[in-house]
RNA sequence: GGAGGGAUGCCCGAGCGGCCAAAGGGAGCAGACUGUAAAUCUGCCGGCUUAUGCCUUCGGUGGUUCGAAUCCACCUCCCUCCA
Protein backbone atom coordinates (compact mmCIF):
# COMPACT_ATOMS: atom_id res chain seq x y z
CA UNK A 1 0.00 0.00 0.00
CA UNK A 2 0.88 3.33 -0.34
CA UNK A 3 1.83 3.76 -3.79
CA UNK A 4 -0.48 5.03 -6.78
CA UNK A 5 -1.82 2.37 -8.39
CA UNK A 6 -2.20 1.97 -12.72
CA UNK A 7 -5.41 2.41 -14.07
CA UNK A 8 -6.78 -0.84 -15.43
CA UNK A 9 -7.95 0.22 -18.87
CA UNK A 10 -10.01 -3.15 -19.51
CA UNK A 11 -11.69 -1.80 -16.76
CA UNK A 12 -12.59 1.83 -15.55
CA UNK A 13 -15.17 1.29 -13.85
CA UNK A 14 -14.10 -0.11 -9.86
CA UNK A 15 -16.60 -1.49 -7.77
CA UNK A 16 -16.35 -0.50 -4.17
CA UNK A 17 -16.66 -2.95 -1.55
CA UNK A 18 -20.42 -1.67 -0.21
CA UNK A 19 -22.53 -3.69 -2.43
CA UNK A 20 -24.16 -0.73 -4.92
CA UNK A 21 -21.35 1.54 -5.29
CA UNK A 22 -18.55 1.92 -8.18
CA UNK A 23 -16.10 4.51 -9.13
CA UNK A 24 -15.58 5.06 -12.27
CA UNK A 25 -12.86 7.09 -14.05
CA UNK A 26 -13.26 8.44 -17.78
CA UNK A 27 -10.32 10.38 -17.65
CA UNK A 28 -7.24 11.44 -16.62
CA UNK A 29 -4.92 14.70 -16.75
CA UNK A 30 -1.64 14.29 -14.55
CA UNK A 31 -2.90 13.20 -11.68
CA UNK A 32 -6.12 15.16 -11.86
CA UNK A 33 -9.34 12.72 -12.64
CA UNK A 34 -12.61 13.21 -14.22
CA UNK A 35 -15.26 10.37 -13.28
CA UNK A 36 -18.59 9.08 -11.72
CA UNK A 37 -19.44 8.10 -8.50
CA UNK A 38 -22.00 5.62 -8.81
CA UNK A 39 -24.53 5.40 -5.53
CA UNK A 40 -27.83 3.40 -5.34
CA UNK A 41 -28.98 7.25 -5.06
CA UNK A 42 -27.65 8.48 -7.93
CA UNK A 43 -24.44 9.25 -9.74
CA UNK A 44 -22.10 11.52 -8.48
CA UNK A 45 -19.76 13.53 -11.77
CA UNK A 46 -16.40 14.09 -10.02
CA UNK A 47 -14.75 16.28 -9.43
CA UNK A 48 -17.55 17.70 -7.25
CA UNK A 49 -18.16 20.14 -4.69
CA UNK A 50 -20.71 18.80 -2.28
CA UNK A 51 -22.52 22.05 0.00
CA UNK A 52 -22.61 21.87 3.06
CA UNK A 53 -25.92 21.21 4.89
CA UNK A 54 -24.85 20.68 9.08
CA UNK A 55 -27.89 20.94 10.17
CA UNK A 56 -29.71 18.97 7.60
CA UNK A 57 -30.37 22.25 5.50
CA UNK A 58 -27.57 24.01 2.73
CA UNK A 59 -28.19 27.48 4.85
CA UNK A 60 -30.61 29.43 3.14
CA UNK A 61 -31.09 27.52 0.17
CA UNK A 62 -34.58 24.86 -0.49
CA UNK A 63 -33.77 20.97 -1.67
CA UNK A 64 -35.60 22.24 -5.10
CA UNK A 65 -32.98 25.09 -5.47
CA UNK A 66 -30.16 23.13 -4.87
CA UNK A 67 -31.18 20.58 -6.95
CA UNK A 68 -32.37 23.37 -10.01
CA UNK A 69 -29.82 23.84 -13.27
CA UNK A 70 -27.28 25.59 -13.08
CA UNK A 71 -26.33 24.79 -9.91
CA UNK A 72 -27.60 21.32 -9.78
CA UNK A 73 -25.79 20.21 -6.43
CA UNK A 74 -25.50 16.31 -6.32
CA UNK A 75 -24.67 15.57 -3.16
CA UNK A 76 -24.54 17.31 0.39
CA UNK A 77 -23.22 17.53 3.79
CA UNK A 78 -25.01 16.63 7.12
CA UNK A 79 -23.53 16.44 10.22
CA UNK A 80 -23.70 13.51 12.79
CA UNK A 81 -23.07 15.91 16.10
CA UNK A 82 -25.08 18.72 15.10
CA UNK A 83 -27.92 16.30 14.18
CA UNK A 84 -27.34 14.15 17.11
CA UNK A 85 -28.03 17.15 19.42
CA UNK A 86 -30.93 18.78 17.93
CA UNK A 87 -33.11 17.50 16.74
CA UNK A 88 -31.82 14.33 18.09
CA UNK A 89 -32.48 10.54 17.17
CA UNK A 90 -35.54 10.10 18.11
CA UNK A 91 -37.15 12.60 15.63
CA UNK A 92 -34.86 11.40 12.73
CA UNK A 93 -35.68 7.62 12.99
CA UNK A 94 -39.57 8.38 13.07
CA UNK A 95 -38.73 10.60 9.89
CA UNK A 96 -37.13 7.99 7.98
CA UNK A 97 -33.72 9.07 7.67
CA UNK A 98 -32.44 12.57 6.85
CA UNK A 99 -33.61 12.78 3.25
CA UNK A 100 -37.14 12.19 4.34
CA UNK A 101 -36.67 14.71 6.53
CA UNK A 102 -35.45 17.49 4.43
CA UNK A 103 -36.89 16.59 1.30
CA UNK A 104 -33.19 15.70 -0.28
CA UNK A 105 -33.46 13.02 -2.42
CA UNK A 106 -30.05 12.95 -3.86
CA UNK A 107 -26.85 11.49 -2.09
CA UNK A 108 -26.08 12.50 1.32
CA UNK A 109 -22.48 12.85 2.92
CA UNK A 110 -22.51 12.66 6.80
CA UNK A 111 -19.44 13.95 8.61
CA UNK A 112 -19.33 12.06 11.78
CA UNK A 113 -18.39 14.64 14.31
CA UNK A 114 -14.57 14.48 14.47
CA UNK A 115 -14.13 18.27 13.55
CA UNK A 116 -16.24 19.13 16.48
CA UNK A 117 -14.20 17.46 18.40
CA UNK A 118 -11.41 18.88 17.01
CA UNK A 119 -13.52 22.84 16.89
CA UNK A 120 -14.99 22.34 20.55
CA UNK A 121 -12.41 20.83 22.10
CA UNK A 122 -11.70 23.09 25.13
CA UNK A 123 -15.02 21.71 26.59
CA UNK A 124 -14.84 18.19 26.29
CA UNK A 125 -12.62 15.28 27.17
CA UNK A 126 -10.71 13.02 24.57
CA UNK A 127 -10.07 9.59 25.29
CA UNK A 128 -9.03 6.39 23.24
CA UNK A 129 -12.43 5.02 23.75
CA UNK A 130 -14.30 8.12 22.63
CA UNK A 131 -15.27 11.95 23.77
CA UNK A 132 -17.00 13.20 26.32
CA UNK A 133 -18.23 16.76 25.82
CA UNK A 134 -20.77 19.48 26.70
CA UNK A 135 -23.79 20.32 24.03
CA UNK A 136 -22.86 23.55 22.93
CA UNK A 137 -27.04 23.96 23.34
CA UNK A 138 -28.11 23.20 26.43
CA UNK A 139 -24.20 21.84 27.99
CA UNK A 140 -25.65 19.00 29.09
CA UNK A 141 -23.04 16.18 29.11
CA UNK A 142 -22.65 13.59 25.82
CA UNK A 143 -20.01 10.75 25.30
CA UNK A 144 -19.47 10.34 21.39
CA UNK A 145 -17.73 6.70 20.34
CA UNK A 146 -16.85 5.33 16.97
CA UNK A 147 -19.53 2.81 17.64
CA UNK A 148 -21.62 5.65 18.68
CA UNK A 149 -20.91 7.99 15.80
CA UNK A 150 -21.72 4.76 13.17
CA UNK A 151 -25.20 4.14 14.81
CA UNK A 152 -26.43 8.10 14.13
CA UNK A 153 -25.14 7.95 10.61
CA UNK A 154 -26.96 5.02 10.60
CA UNK A 155 -29.89 6.22 11.78
CA UNK A 156 -29.21 9.40 9.41
CA UNK A 157 -29.56 6.85 6.86
CA UNK A 158 -26.52 9.10 4.88
CA UNK A 159 -25.30 7.38 1.71
CA UNK A 160 -21.67 7.93 2.34
CA UNK A 161 -20.87 7.53 6.43
CA UNK A 162 -17.64 9.14 7.75
CA UNK A 163 -15.39 7.17 10.25
CA UNK A 164 -15.36 9.09 13.82
CA UNK A 165 -11.55 10.66 13.47
CA UNK A 166 -9.71 13.01 15.67
CA UNK A 167 -8.49 16.11 13.77
CA UNK A 168 -5.60 18.53 16.27
CA UNK A 169 -5.28 21.91 15.29
CA UNK A 170 -2.30 22.73 12.94
CA UNK A 171 -0.41 24.18 15.17
CA UNK A 172 -0.45 20.73 17.39
CA UNK A 173 2.75 19.33 18.39
CA UNK A 174 4.38 16.03 17.26
CA UNK A 175 3.14 14.25 20.49
CA UNK A 176 -0.40 15.39 19.72
CA UNK A 177 -0.23 14.22 16.29
CA UNK A 178 0.69 10.80 16.95
CA UNK A 179 -1.76 10.30 19.82
CA UNK A 180 -4.36 11.48 17.66
CA UNK A 181 -3.15 9.44 14.57
CA UNK A 182 -3.48 6.16 16.54
CA UNK A 183 -6.49 6.92 17.90
CA UNK A 184 -7.88 7.44 14.06
CA UNK A 185 -6.54 4.46 13.58
CA UNK A 186 -8.11 2.34 16.18
CA UNK A 187 -11.50 4.03 15.73
CA UNK A 188 -11.52 3.68 12.06
CA UNK A 189 -10.91 -0.14 13.10
CA UNK A 190 -13.73 -0.09 15.44
CA UNK A 191 -15.96 2.31 12.50
CA UNK A 192 -15.44 -0.55 9.83
CA UNK A 193 -16.96 -3.40 12.48
CA UNK A 194 -19.75 -1.19 13.15
CA UNK A 195 -23.41 -2.32 11.46
CA UNK A 196 -24.31 0.06 8.53
CA UNK A 197 -27.27 0.02 6.45
CA UNK A 198 -27.70 -1.16 3.24
CA UNK A 199 -26.84 1.14 0.61
CA UNK A 200 -24.06 3.50 2.99
CA UNK A 201 -20.77 3.57 2.03
CA UNK A 202 -18.05 4.54 4.68
CA UNK A 203 -14.72 6.57 4.44
CA UNK A 204 -11.81 6.27 6.22
CA UNK A 205 -10.03 9.45 6.65
CA UNK A 206 -6.00 10.29 7.03
CA UNK A 207 -4.43 12.73 9.43
CA UNK A 208 -1.37 13.81 10.09
CA UNK A 209 -1.07 17.23 10.45
CA UNK A 210 1.93 18.64 7.93
CA UNK A 211 4.25 16.35 8.29
CA UNK A 212 4.77 14.05 5.15
CA UNK A 213 6.22 10.88 6.72
CA UNK A 214 3.33 10.62 9.18
CA UNK A 215 1.04 11.08 6.50
CA UNK A 216 2.47 8.40 5.21
CA UNK A 217 2.46 6.35 7.56
CA UNK A 218 -1.33 7.14 8.66
CA UNK A 219 -2.09 6.53 5.02
CA UNK A 220 -1.00 2.93 4.96
CA UNK A 221 -3.24 2.24 7.73
CA UNK A 222 -6.06 3.74 6.56
CA UNK A 223 -5.83 2.05 3.04
CA UNK A 224 -5.70 -1.65 4.73
CA UNK A 225 -8.90 -1.21 5.99
CA UNK A 226 -10.57 -1.25 2.77
CA UNK A 227 -12.54 1.88 2.92
CA UNK A 228 -15.21 2.81 0.25
CA UNK A 229 -13.50 5.79 0.02
CA UNK A 230 -10.44 7.85 1.49
CA UNK A 231 -10.48 11.37 2.83
CA UNK A 232 -7.77 13.91 3.54
CA UNK A 233 -8.58 15.31 6.91
CA UNK A 234 -7.22 17.76 9.05
CA UNK A 235 -5.84 20.27 6.54
CA UNK A 236 -6.57 24.04 6.67
CA UNK A 237 -6.80 23.80 10.23
CA UNK A 238 -4.95 26.52 11.26
CA UNK A 239 -1.31 25.83 9.14
CA UNK A 240 -0.25 28.13 6.46
CA UNK A 241 -1.37 27.47 2.77
CA UNK A 242 2.15 26.51 1.95
CA UNK A 243 1.72 23.72 4.07
CA UNK A 244 -1.42 22.94 2.87
CA UNK A 245 -0.07 22.52 -0.67
CA UNK A 246 2.72 20.40 0.41
CA UNK A 247 0.76 17.83 2.10
CA UNK A 248 -2.24 18.16 -0.71
CA UNK A 249 0.64 17.99 -3.13
CA UNK A 250 3.01 15.34 -1.82
CA UNK A 251 -0.11 12.77 -0.39
CA UNK A 252 -3.26 13.10 -2.55
CA UNK A 253 -1.56 11.40 -5.60
CA UNK A 254 -0.91 8.44 -2.92
CA UNK A 255 -4.76 7.57 -2.08
CA UNK A 256 -6.00 5.01 -3.62
CA UNK A 257 -6.66 5.67 -7.40
CA UNK A 258 -9.80 3.50 -7.59
CA UNK A 259 -11.27 4.93 -5.03
CA UNK A 260 -12.78 8.42 -4.62
CA UNK A 261 -10.49 11.19 -3.08
CA UNK A 262 -12.37 13.37 -0.83
CA UNK A 263 -10.41 16.54 0.47
CA UNK A 264 -12.57 17.57 3.52
CA UNK A 265 -13.47 21.10 4.39
CA UNK A 266 -11.18 22.54 1.88
CA UNK A 267 -11.66 25.37 0.50
CA UNK A 268 -11.11 28.67 -1.77
CA UNK A 269 -11.63 28.31 -5.03
CA UNK A 270 -7.56 28.22 -5.65
CA UNK A 271 -7.79 25.20 -3.25
CA UNK A 272 -10.38 23.18 -5.49
CA UNK A 273 -7.87 23.79 -8.36
CA UNK A 274 -4.97 22.43 -6.47
CA UNK A 275 -7.16 19.81 -4.92
CA UNK A 276 -8.34 18.52 -8.31
CA UNK A 277 -4.59 18.74 -9.81
CA UNK A 278 -3.61 16.31 -7.23
CA UNK A 279 -6.31 14.15 -7.81
CA UNK A 280 -9.21 14.63 -5.24
CA UNK A 281 -12.53 13.77 -6.67
CA UNK A 282 -14.68 15.26 -3.74
CA UNK A 283 -14.93 18.67 -1.73
CA UNK A 284 -16.60 20.44 0.95
CA UNK A 285 -16.40 23.64 2.62
CA UNK A 286 -18.29 26.24 4.34
CA UNK A 287 -17.01 28.90 2.24
CA UNK A 288 -19.72 29.60 -0.56
CA UNK A 289 -22.27 29.41 1.86
CA UNK A 290 -21.36 31.41 4.93
CA UNK A 291 -19.55 34.10 2.78
CA UNK A 292 -22.03 34.47 0.93
CA UNK A 293 -24.06 35.51 4.19
CA UNK A 294 -21.06 37.24 5.72
CA UNK A 295 -21.37 39.71 2.12
CA UNK A 296 -18.60 38.02 0.12
CA UNK A 297 -19.70 37.39 -3.26
CA UNK A 298 -17.23 34.87 -5.63
CA UNK A 299 -16.72 35.75 -9.28
CA UNK A 300 -13.97 34.99 -11.66
CA UNK A 301 -12.50 38.15 -11.62
CA UNK A 302 -12.18 38.05 -7.58
CA UNK A 303 -14.21 38.87 -4.41
CA UNK A 304 -17.28 40.90 -4.19
CA UNK A 305 -17.67 42.72 -1.12
CA UNK A 306 -21.09 43.79 -1.71
CA UNK A 307 -21.91 46.22 1.37
CA UNK A 308 -18.93 48.23 -0.43
CA UNK A 309 -19.74 51.62 -1.31
CA UNK A 310 -18.84 51.16 -4.82
CA UNK A 311 -21.65 49.13 -5.12
CA UNK A 312 -24.44 51.54 -4.36
CA UNK A 313 -25.35 52.35 -7.84
CA UNK A 314 -24.34 49.76 -9.70
CA UNK A 315 -27.15 48.27 -11.12
CA UNK A 316 -25.14 45.49 -13.11
CA UNK A 317 -25.09 41.85 -12.41
CA UNK A 318 -22.22 40.14 -9.90
CA UNK A 319 -20.90 38.79 -12.67
CA UNK A 320 -22.33 39.06 -15.99
CA UNK A 321 -21.24 35.77 -17.27
CA UNK A 322 -22.98 33.65 -14.39
CA UNK A 323 -26.41 31.71 -14.98
CA UNK A 324 -27.93 32.15 -11.75
CA UNK A 325 -30.96 33.56 -11.17
CA UNK A 326 -29.60 36.11 -8.84
CA UNK A 327 -27.07 37.16 -11.47
CA UNK A 328 -30.08 37.05 -14.04
CA UNK A 329 -32.33 38.96 -12.05
CA UNK A 330 -30.69 41.80 -9.29
CA UNK A 331 -28.31 44.12 -9.26
CA UNK A 332 -25.69 44.50 -7.02
CA UNK A 333 -26.97 47.87 -6.40
CA UNK A 334 -29.96 46.09 -5.07
CA UNK A 335 -28.00 43.32 -2.95
CA UNK A 336 -26.06 45.81 -1.13
CA UNK A 337 -28.99 47.45 -0.48
CA UNK A 338 -31.19 43.95 0.79
CA UNK A 339 -27.22 42.59 2.80
CA UNK A 340 -27.21 46.04 4.71
CA UNK A 341 -31.02 46.05 5.45
CA UNK A 342 -30.56 42.62 6.80
CA UNK A 343 -33.15 41.14 4.63
CA UNK A 344 -33.38 37.79 4.32
CA UNK A 345 -33.61 37.91 0.85
CA UNK A 346 -30.01 38.83 0.64
CA UNK A 347 -29.04 35.63 2.21
CA UNK A 348 -31.06 33.03 -0.27
CA UNK A 349 -29.75 35.42 -3.63
CA UNK A 350 -26.33 35.38 -2.10
CA UNK A 351 -25.93 31.82 -1.32
CA UNK A 352 -27.20 30.46 -4.37
CA UNK A 353 -24.96 32.71 -6.49
CA UNK A 354 -21.77 31.44 -4.55
CA UNK A 355 -23.02 27.62 -4.55
CA UNK A 356 -23.69 28.16 -8.80
CA UNK A 357 -19.46 29.91 -8.57
CA UNK A 358 -18.69 26.76 -6.79
CA UNK A 359 -20.05 24.58 -8.90
CA UNK A 360 -19.53 26.07 -12.51
CA UNK A 361 -15.67 26.20 -10.89
CA UNK A 362 -15.51 22.27 -10.58
CA UNK A 363 -17.57 21.76 -13.64
CA UNK A 364 -15.37 23.61 -15.98
CA UNK A 365 -12.07 21.83 -14.21
CA UNK A 366 -13.92 18.67 -14.76
CA UNK A 367 -14.66 19.68 -18.82
CA UNK A 368 -10.96 20.74 -18.79
CA UNK A 369 -9.89 16.55 -17.81
CA UNK A 370 -12.15 15.34 -20.02
CA UNK A 371 -11.23 17.20 -23.00
CA UNK A 372 -7.53 17.58 -22.74
CA UNK A 373 -6.86 14.46 -20.77
CA UNK A 374 -6.44 10.69 -21.59
CA UNK A 375 -9.32 8.77 -21.99
CA UNK A 376 -9.21 6.17 -19.60
C1' G B 1 -47.85 85.66 32.33
C1' G B 2 -46.05 81.85 36.18
C1' A B 3 -43.37 77.05 37.58
C1' G B 4 -40.23 73.33 36.13
C1' G B 5 -37.15 70.33 32.55
C1' G B 6 -33.75 70.20 28.50
C1' A B 7 -29.93 71.57 24.51
C1' U B 8 -23.46 66.49 24.04
C1' G B 9 -19.72 64.24 18.11
C1' C B 10 -23.88 62.05 11.35
C1' C B 11 -28.39 60.19 14.64
C1' C B 12 -29.97 58.42 19.53
C1' G B 13 -27.86 58.77 24.21
C1' A B 14 -24.41 58.52 28.95
C1' G B 15 -21.40 61.89 31.55
C1' C B 16 -22.48 66.21 35.97
C1' G B 17 -15.05 69.92 38.38
C1' G B 18 -9.43 66.90 36.63
C1' C B 19 -8.47 59.77 34.84
C1' C B 20 -13.02 63.43 28.54
C1' A B 21 -11.75 63.82 21.97
C1' A B 22 -16.01 62.52 25.72
C1' A B 23 -19.41 55.52 27.75
C1' G B 24 -22.97 52.75 24.96
C1' G B 25 -26.07 51.94 20.73
C1' G B 26 -27.31 53.03 15.64
C1' A B 27 -25.79 54.63 10.95
C1' G B 28 -21.42 54.85 7.92
C1' C B 29 -16.40 52.88 6.07
C1' A B 30 -13.13 48.73 5.53
C1' G B 31 -11.59 43.74 6.65
C1' A B 32 -11.93 38.48 8.17
C1' C B 33 -14.42 33.87 7.30
C1' U B 34 -11.71 26.70 4.60
C1' G B 35 -15.22 18.55 7.41
C1' U B 36 -20.73 25.87 9.99
C1' A B 37 -21.90 27.11 18.26
C1' A B 38 -21.26 32.25 12.35
C1' A B 39 -27.71 36.35 8.59
C1' U B 40 -21.19 36.08 12.59
C1' C B 41 -16.81 38.48 14.15
C1' U B 42 -12.86 42.43 13.97
C1' G B 43 -10.97 47.33 13.07
C1' C B 44 -11.91 52.57 11.95
C1' C B 45 -15.45 56.18 12.88
C1' G B 46 -13.73 65.53 14.98
C1' G B 47 -9.06 67.38 12.23
C1' C B 48 -3.73 66.89 11.35
C1' U B 49 -0.83 62.78 11.77
C1' U B 50 4.47 58.20 13.04
C1' A B 51 2.59 59.72 17.66
C1' U B 52 2.25 57.99 25.02
C1' G B 53 1.83 64.43 20.03
C1' C B 54 -0.73 68.93 18.58
C1' C B 55 -5.27 71.56 17.20
C1' U B 56 -10.71 72.36 17.33
C1' U B 57 -15.27 70.37 20.03
C1' C B 58 -20.30 69.16 24.37
C1' G B 59 -26.64 75.68 21.98
C1' G B 60 -24.33 81.18 22.38
C1' U B 61 -21.66 84.94 25.22
C1' G B 62 -19.27 86.15 29.56
C1' G B 63 -17.67 84.57 34.45
C1' U B 64 -15.77 81.35 38.85
C1' U B 65 -11.47 77.94 39.15
C1' C B 66 -4.71 75.88 38.79
C1' G B 67 -8.40 73.15 35.74
C1' A B 68 -15.33 73.37 33.11
C1' A B 69 -19.31 69.17 28.77
C1' U B 70 -19.80 69.37 34.10
C1' C B 71 -20.47 75.39 38.72
C1' C B 72 -22.59 80.79 38.07
C1' A B 73 -24.98 84.90 35.04
C1' C B 74 -27.36 86.46 30.87
C1' C B 75 -29.08 85.24 25.89
C1' U B 76 -31.29 81.79 22.00
C1' C B 77 -34.23 77.62 20.97
C1' C B 78 -37.20 73.20 22.56
C1' C B 79 -40.54 70.34 26.04
C1' U B 80 -44.05 69.72 30.28
C1' C B 81 -47.43 71.73 33.85
C1' C B 82 -50.36 75.98 35.86
C1' A B 83 -52.93 80.39 34.13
Amino acid sequence: MGGARRYNRASVRFDLPTPGFSFEVLATLGHARAGVLHTPRGDIPTPVFMPVGTLGTVKAMTADELRAPPLDARIILGNTYHLYLRPGLEVLEAAGGLHRFCAWDRPILTDSGGFQVFSLAAINEIDDDGVTFRSHIDGSQHRLTPELAMRIQAVLGSDIAMCFDQCPPGDAAAEVHEVALARTTAWAVRCRAAPRPPGQALFGIVQGGVDPERRRRHLAAITALDFDGCALGGLAVGESVDQTYRILDEIAPLLPAERPRYLMGVGTPADLERGIAAGIDLFDCVMPTRNARNGYLFTPSGRVNIPNAQHRTDFGPIDPDCPCATCRDHSRAYLRHLYLAKEILYSRLATLHNLTYYARHVRRLRDAILRDGERA
